[in-house]
This record gives structure tokens, sequence and C-alpha cells, in this order.
DNA sequence: AGCACGCCGACT
DNA sequence: GTCGGCGTGCTC
């Protein structure tokens, strides 16, 4: 029998099959093995057994021991290998997401992660109707092998937690295992306490990057075992080592934060698909505010759409107000909160409730405006908001990089008041401070608060009553539930509808309903202030109904004519190195390259390589990086990804000193 | 990535 | 002679 085995490597060169007899060994493929390799032995995944012999004429080395504690099972090297191809990265680097860097603890030495988190969970004594026909069609489902992904469309307090959870219940009852996914470790928290109460904590294993790598590798130890049969926690877990998966359960699956930033860039919903494909395991995606491809895959029929309109504890949805702020500035208000907000806020905080303010940060890019009719410049190619650079006092599409003057008055209306959006981070809470001086405001911020303890503080604090209004980045947006917020007030909206991104209309729509969250939980309905620019865009009109479908049908049509996803990708390929020449002239090399490739097929495709452009890197050693975006149409990602791999192994071969990096439809251009 | 091989200049 | 610099090629 031979063997078609990937090594544990470092290099792009060593990326590929090598073949090795079994010789009396017993491998399957999953199998961890050490082999002899060039004058040394190292260790390397079995991919594939056959017993073909190869026909090129090389020296077969023969397998020289199974390593059975750490052997992976078939599917995750089924699933490695499509990762390569999916996102052109190298086998080593997809294998290794499904594998602990720690060593396991000494016997009796294990540390348990959240071993002094307490189980909190009681049945509700009833369903609603809903919540039981979801249950009924999810559990069907599982229970025959349907391989289906539902799209679980439930307001805020419809109580998605329980399907999922009886979900899993029925995939345990099957002698099958299951993994819950939530969008960031600090949520794991409340719903490891959930499930351990509802399946006993010895059931449960978490998997998260913030667990130091001896307790990640005992976890993930319990659920290769058999231990644990349910995988709990962030994007990561995703990689559970975990077989027969009966159910994969994605919560708030719009969130951005399954999608990993860091190389390899994979995307979590695309590898649970793949993973369940194996097991004909069944896939919930569950949302208050779907992302638009999800919901659009729901609408062609490839996912199955369970809807959950009824709240749990049929408090009423808060009001959402929308305020025009050019009438604001038109009535000689130029302060940033509106008379309608301020007003909101008074009367809350005289009935001693809480208010919670959203200050979207502008994060690194600005844009302009006109404070008199709300115009933004667009870019009229890509269709996307343009970004103010300083240092060339230009607007520049991050998209496709062409250029245009600043205006000096509004294109629309032809007034002076065209300028630079945002206000100073700093600036929010002082003002606020001093237009509510008995009051007393918290600021809740990334940036600010450096510490776990000093955010926890923060909220401990707001919880307890002690403070009346908070003042936070997004961060406020989610988290814990107050019952006690009257107010929340967004105060400029505008920041998250005009990022350089497509999906900025749906996080602006995503962002307003998860706040809205925050208001009214008690039986009281809260208010909601959401402050503009731009109150005519359809994202509002939508938001001040809690109406989705009504904001998709708008939306879809403007991804459609643009060709955004879901109609097409649009892939980013970094170019990163310590010379500033080389990363230059390969991005040169990489447009000219692809352009070629896309030619030969004769339908215009290569006008959507973009010129590559010059950025800063942040993240990573390298000091120069640029860029080239291309526009992918429906259907064509795994080739133009093939390309990309080919180029990647081009620049290889001839040992440059540059790194290439793509990313499909990344959530940030800088 | 590593490591060996090999071809060239500089030195005990 | 021979030591070591690094350009090149290979690992089943």
């Amino acid at each position: 029998m031979f063997a078609s085995i990937v090594i544990e490597n470092k290099s792009k060169y060593t990326d590929t099959f090598y073949t090795y007899e079994t010789g009396e060994l017993f491998v399957n493929p999953g199998d961890k093995v050490r082999v002899p390799f060039g004058k040394k032995e190292v260790y390397g995944y079995v991919f594939d057994v056959t017993d073909e012999k190869p026909d090129e004429e090389f020296e077969i080395k023969t397998i020289l021991e199974v390593d059975e504690e750490n052997s992976l099972n078939p599917e995750i090297v089924k699933t490695a290998a499509w990762m390569k191809s999916r996102y052109a990265i190298k086998y080593y680097d997809a294998l290794k997401l499904f594998i602990p860097k720690g060593k396991a603890a000494k016997p009796g030495k294990e540390k348990e992660p959240y071993k002094d988190l307490i189980s909190r969970y009681s049945k509700p004594e009833h369903f609603t109707s809903e919540q039981e026909n979801a249950i009924s069609v999810i559990s069907e489902s599982i229970e025959k092998n349907t391989n289906d992904i539902f799209l679980l469309h439930g307001v805020t307090s419809s109580g998605k937690t329980e399907v999922y959870m009886e979900s899993i219940s029925k995939a345990l009852e099957m002698g099958k295992t299951a993994i819950m996914l939530v969008p960031e470790i600090s949520l794991t928290t409340q719903v490891i306490e959930r499930f351990a109460g509802r399946f006993g904590k010895e059931n449960i294993a978490v998997l998260h990057s913030k667990l130091t790598e001896r307790e990640r590798f005992d976890e993930w130890m319990r659920l290769k075992t058999g231990k644990a049969k349910i995988a709990i926690g962030a994007r990561i877990a995703v990689f559970s080592p975990l077989e027969n998966i009966g159910v994969i359960i994605m919560d708030e699956e719009h969130e951005a934060t399954y999608k990993a930033d860091m190389s390899p860039k994979f995307d979590t919903l695309d590898v649970a698909v793949k993973r369940l494909k194996t097991y004909n395991g069944v896939l919930v995606l569950g949302s208050a505010t779907p992302s638009v491809t999800s919901y659009e895959r729901a609408k062609e029929g490839i996912y199955r759409l369970i809807c959950l309109k009824e709240r749990y504890n049929k408090t009423p949805l808060p009001m959402i107000h929308i305020v025009d702020m050019r009438e604001e500035l038109r009535n000689g208000n130029a302060s940033i909160l509106s008379e309608k907000l301020n007003r909101y806020i008074c009367s809350a905080l005289d009935s001693k409730k809480q208010v919670i303010l959203l200050q979207n940060r502008r994060g690194y890019s600005n844009f302009v405006s006109c404070r008199e009719c709300g115009y933004v410049m667009k870019c009229p190619e890509c269709g996307i908001s343009l970004t103010y650079h300083k240092k060339e006092d230009k607007m520049i599409c991050h998209y496709c990089g062409k250029k245009y003057d600043v205006p000096k008055v509004c294109p629309d209306c032809k007034s002076k008041k065209i300028k630079l959006v945002g206000f100073g981070t700093e600036q929010v809470e002082e003002v606020i401070s001093s237009a509510f001086p008995n009051a007393v405001v918290d600021r809740l911020d990334l940036d600010t608060v450096t510490k776990r303890s000093e955010l926890d503080s923060i909220l401990k604090r707001f919880e307890d009553k002690k403070t009346d209004i908070l003042v936070g980045t997004q961060l406020v947006a989610k988290g814990l539930d107050f019952d006690n917020v009257a107010v929340v007030g967004v105060l400029l909206a505008d920041t998250t509808l005009n990022l350089p991104d497509y999906r900025s209309q749906e996080r602006t729509f995503q962002l307003v309903t998860q706040v809205s969250g925050r208001a009214g939980r008690g039986d009281e309905q809260g208010n909601v202030v959401v402050q503009t620019y731009e109150p005519e865009n359809f994202t509002f009109k939508a938001c001040m109904n809690h109406d989705y479908e009504m904001f998709y049908n708008d939306e879809i049509k403007i991804r459609e004519f643009m060709n955004y996803p879901p109609f097409g990708d649009i892939i980013m390929v970094n170019f990163t190195s310590n010379d500033e020449e080389l990363c230059d002239a390969t991005s040169d090399r990489f447009t000219k390259y692809m352009k070629n490739c896309l030619k030969t097929q004769d339908k215009g495709l290569e006008k959507g390589v973009m010129n590559p452009k010059v950025a800063f890197n942040f993240k990573g050693q390298d000091s120069f990086r640029t860029y080239v975006l291309i526009k992918c149409p429906k259907g064509e990602r795994n080739r133009y990804v093939y390309y990309i791999d080919n180029f990647q192994s081009l620049l290889f071969n001839e040992r440059l000193k540059v790194n290439v990096v793509c990313d499909v439809n990344p959530y940030s251009i800088v």
C-alpha cells in the first residue's frame, strides 16, 4: 500500500504530497506518521491511501511509525485539502488549525477552564408554537441525515437558544456530536453556563484562542477521545476534532468575527458546510439580522428559512426615531445632541432610568458629507463612499483606487457646508457631561479600556445602576442585558453607513437593530434615537419599521446591480515585503499575470482586475504592503484562487522575499 | 525551511 | 592546498 503524506513543514516548496510505502503498518487517512525525509526524520499526516504505485521514478521510503494518540480523522484531512484550494493556503497551514499547539498536562494536573462557573439553566415551562415548529423541523433533518442548512431568522428574545439546545440534544440522542459557535469569546461564558446546566459540564468542551496552550490541548483531547460531545467556542471551535458531527450551530451568523482576519483567512461558515457534508450533518445559522448573502441563499432555496417572529416575553419592540441632523443645523443646533435625543435623555434621567449612547468609531476612514442636503461622495463605478486622504488632499475609492478632488461646494445643492464628517472621540464624553451635569457619565471603548477588569467594572457599575449614561463604541451594542435602559442613542449613524465597504448598509441595519435590543428590556417600551445627515436612506426606513425584509429587498437590488456578494466576490491579494521596490514590482507583475490569465476567456473578465495600490502594513512584520483588488463574477472564485495559488508558487520558485496573502470579501480595505 | 553540494576567492 | 562564502537544487 502507498500513502500520500503532507509533512510538518514551514515551506511552501515542500507543501505537497509525498508518497511512502505503508510496509507492515495499517495506515488510514488522518493518521500522524513518522517518516524519513531527506537526511532527517519528520512527522506528517496521511491524506490518502491506495494500492497503486505512482508512475514517477523516485525512491519510495517506508513509514516508520504511526502516532495513534495524535492522529486525526479522514474527514479532517479532506477538509484541509479543500481549504488549500479555496483559500490559496498551504496544506499544513490548514491542517494546523485542527491541531492544538500545546502538549498534554501531566496526569492529575489537568486544568479545567471555566471551573468556577455556575450552571444556570431552567427549562422553560413551554415553548412557543414557533419554537416547537423550528425544533421539530431541525430535529427531523438531524434524524434523517439530510445535510440541510437552516437559516433561523428570529427577532431578539424569540428564544433561539432553546432551539439550539433542543437541536443539539437531538444530535446527542442519535449518538452524534455537536458544535456551538458564538461570535466572540466574551459571549462564550453565558452560553457555557446554560449549556452546562442543560447537558452537564462533563459533556462540553470549550475551544477559543484565549485559553492557555495546555488548557486548549486538554479540551481538544476530551473532544477527540469522545469524552466531551459538544464543542463550544469562537470561530476556531469549527475545527474541533469531532467525528460524526450531527449539528453545527452558528449564533449571530452575520457577525464579521466569523471570518478570520489573520492568515489563513478562512470563513467559518464555509468550513462548517464542508465538514458537515461528510457526516450529512445539519447547519443552523441563527440571526435577528441575517447577512444579505445568507438570506439570499434562503430565498433561493439553498438554505431552509425558519422565522421566529414572536418575542418570548412579549415585550414591545422599542420605538426607533430617525433624527435629521441637517434640520437641527438649520434650526441653529450645531451640537452633537439633537433636540429630540436631549429631551429623551432628560426624561429618562428624571425617572431614574439609564441611557446608552453609541458613538460608532470613525475608524481609519473619513468621508465628506454635505450638512445642508446630506450628499455623500461615492465612486460611480463601485458605489461605495469615497475616503478622504489628507496626504494627497484627494477623495479616493478604496475599491478601484480612482482619485477625485475634494469638492468646495456640494455638487447637489451648491452649499458650502460640505465637509469632513466625524467628531473627536474624547469630545463626546465632555459634551455629554456638561449637558447633563447631574448625571454620572461613564465611557466604554477598547482604546481607553485596555484591561479586562476595567471593562468588567464599568459594566458592573452600569448594571448596579451607579452610572446614568454610558457612552461607548460598538461594545455597548452587544454583551450584557440591562433591564433599566430607557433610551439608546446612536450619535452619528453615518460613520457606519459610509464605511468604504459594500456591506456598509447591511452593517448599519444590523447595528441599529442590535442596539435597539438594549432599550426597554423591562415591561416598558424603550426609545432609540438614531441621528443622521441622510435620513432618507432606505436603511433607516427599514430600521424604523423593524423590517428586515424591507431592508433586504432594497439592498439585494444594489448587490445585483454592482455584482457584489452574493452575485460576485471581491478578492483582495496582499503583497508584503521589507523591500519596497520588490513589493511594487510584484504587485505590478501580478496584475499583468492575472489579466493575462483572464483575457484568454474573452469575456472581458480582466477588467475586474484593479491596479495595485500601496497601503500601510499594520499587522505583519514586513514594512511594505501593496494590494490588488479583483472583482470576481459568481461561480469563478475557485478558478481565480487557482490562478493566485499558481502565482504564489511562481514567486516561491524564484525565491523572492515577498509574501502573498489572499482575502475573499475582506471586511476592511485600508 | 533546512541542508548538501559545488564553485570561487583569500588565507595559514 | 583548504576554509568558508553563498547560489542552487532537492526532499517520496
